[in-house]
DNA sequence: TTGTACGCGTTATCAC
DNA sequence: GTGATAACGCGTACAA
């Protein structure tokens, strides 16, 4: 059946006149005649003639297309940043090609490549758990150097010279560690991974400073860190049942349910008698009985902001190598799992 | 910086041979002597040459890229199934670009436009809510009479002659039922929406077909129809005391959540005092505490099957129009939310 | 006002 | 063995 696509050929050799005039008329160059436009635009419209796109691509080395790279696509977080990034991109005519590393270092070479070839005009990507922990930046470096734009959101590294949309994780996790603080709790557990993350480091670092400030020592006996993405309930339990904390911080969703979980199992009232705050505003949170408080990261912001600084850098003609890195904040949503400050 | 991107062009000046020398010794062609082989090859290699993808894709008229719409991605299910299609298409060498409607008709319409002009080689697609309001499939008529391989998915259409993959949506609502009235519920609530999505249409098919095979009479007061995404708990609260059932069904994911939130809250034991089931077995399911039971969608392997009836549409030389409909079988993953049978 | 020629980067065919 | 040429579909500088 295969309708062959019309091409500007076709329509040439069909009206018998030269490609390039068909190409001027359906650009309604004011060089052809009324009369042959009309003819040929009238011709284009009932064959439903579309450029082809790859023919301009190449053409123009323009793709219009972007590559995102990101660890994981069942994540409401990257999920967030992604219809951010579609918002922007859509609107300014861009494509979005998705490419999930699956946090795995390989994975994210292996994509870069496929796109780095002519695929895409610049990347927006996070970095894999797996490219954070070997801190080998090579194919990230091979890709700024080809002169490919790129911006690094959320996971990145000061390694690479590129633009970067972060959210101030120390702030958001010293907000949220001072709202406990003042609601008069003081034995703060803090749920996080291991340290080689960038992010739960950061929200380390703001829940330290915000005991700090607030004249309390920091009891690293208060800070469990699990490993990444492996849901240990029991490790969990057995942490709260030891310290036995009036308040959990959690530098995610997940931990933040199932330390929930536990307390509420335990017969606990929450707020009442241990307050919850989680990182990443997702729908667990949001959705939990009682409704976690959360620092929200505003994903969509965040995705909609690294769109706009690949496409001006990208449409921008001048070369010089000017990197912003933009810093959003993060804005604490209050909850049911905390208590109402009036 | 721009460090320009080598092409086959600037390794034929720089060796002083001719382009199709380069081409045919990077391709290690029998017709070229060794010695110019392993020159070529090994100045291609220190130069890191690649060849361009968009010159390839113009060249064969393939482009290894697919297209994916879907109506939204901030939802779990066809988060998995984006997982499952990249899975599958990465390993043959594809590309996904991802386009999200919105749930909108006109930008699906326009999403499709964008990547059918030589972009993709294929699409993958689930309709959007306004699609399968308007009823109107012009554009995917157009599109699949250009020839343009196209697979369906969960939202399908019976108006378009094309490879399709679903689940068994009445057997899924008929396990469940099933599974309720097999604990001894009897006064078993539906929650769904508007009646214009096919999958829901059908979930209530198998809900009233598990009834009717058990000898109850349907109850069309115990079916409770919500706007499409919108989360009404007060109406939800409202029906539930009205008809106090011993067991609720949801359509999807965040009925049930609510549900059990509403009865929860009313003091009810879930689930000693009425039982919940839910579809789409995602994140808030899991999570939810008590845990939700829930009929599994199996994303990720339609996501794959897709992705595999699409790429071999693709591939295939023949013209045969002849168009198969996978139907997966869905899994009740029993949890808290019920009580266990022994 | 229209058409010719060339280039984007690649591959395939055919001539040398 | 190697190279010239055409072609994929389009746009545009230049010629007619």
């Amino acid at each position: 059946m295969l309708k062959q696509k019309i091409t500007l050929k076709h329509i040439a050799k069909e009206l018998d006149v030269s490609i390039s005039t068909v190409s001027k008329a359906l650009k309604n160059s004011e060089e052809i005649s009324r009369d042959t436009k009309e003819k040929i635009q009238a011709f284009a419209k009932l064959y439903n003639y579309k450029p082809n796109n790859i023919a301009i691509s190449l053409k123009n080395k323009r793709t219009k297309n972007i590559g995102v790279i990101i660890p994981d696509i069942v994540h409401h977080f990257f999920t967030t940043v992604i219809r951010g990034i579609e918002n922007y991109a859509n609107a300014k005519g861009y494509n979005v090609i998705v490419c999930l590393s699956d946090e795995s270092f390989d994975k994210e070479v292996i994509n870069m490549e496929m796109l780095a070839n002519g695929s895409i005009d610049g990347f927006i990507m996070s970095l894999s758990a797996g490219t954070e922990k070997k801190k080998d930046f090579n194919h990230l470096k091979e890709v700024t150097e080809q002169g490919i734009p790129m911006v690094l959101f959320d996971r990145v590294t000061s390694e690479i010279n590129c633009d970067k949309v972060l959210i101030d994780d120390i702030q958001g996790a010293y907000v949220a560690t001072k709202k406990l603080l003042d609601e008069g709790r003081r034995k703060i557990a803090l749920l996080t991974t291991e340290d080689f993350f960038s992010v739960s480091m950061n929200r380390n670092k703001g829940y330290r400073k915000a005991l700090k400030d607030f004249g309390l020592e920091v009891n690293p006996d208060l800070v469990l860190k699990l490993p990444f993405m492996d849901i240990d309930e029991a490790k969990i339990e057995e942490f709260l049942n030891q310290i036995e904390p009036d308040a959990i911080l959690s530098v995610n969703e997940i931990f933040g349910i199932y330390g929930m979980r536990v307390v509420q199992r335990k017969g606990l009232n929450v707020p009442k008698d241990i307050s919850i705050i989680g990182f990443t505003d997702g729908l667990l949170a949001k959705h939990a009985n009682p409704s976690i408080t959360s620092v929200a990261q505003h994903g969509e912001l965040m995705g909609e902001t690294a769109a706009k600084m690949l496409i001006e850098k990208v449409e921008s003609e001048n070369e010089e190598e000017t990197y912003r890195t933009e810093i959003l904040q993060p804005t604490l949503i209050e909850r049911e799992s905390t208590l109402n400050q009036v």
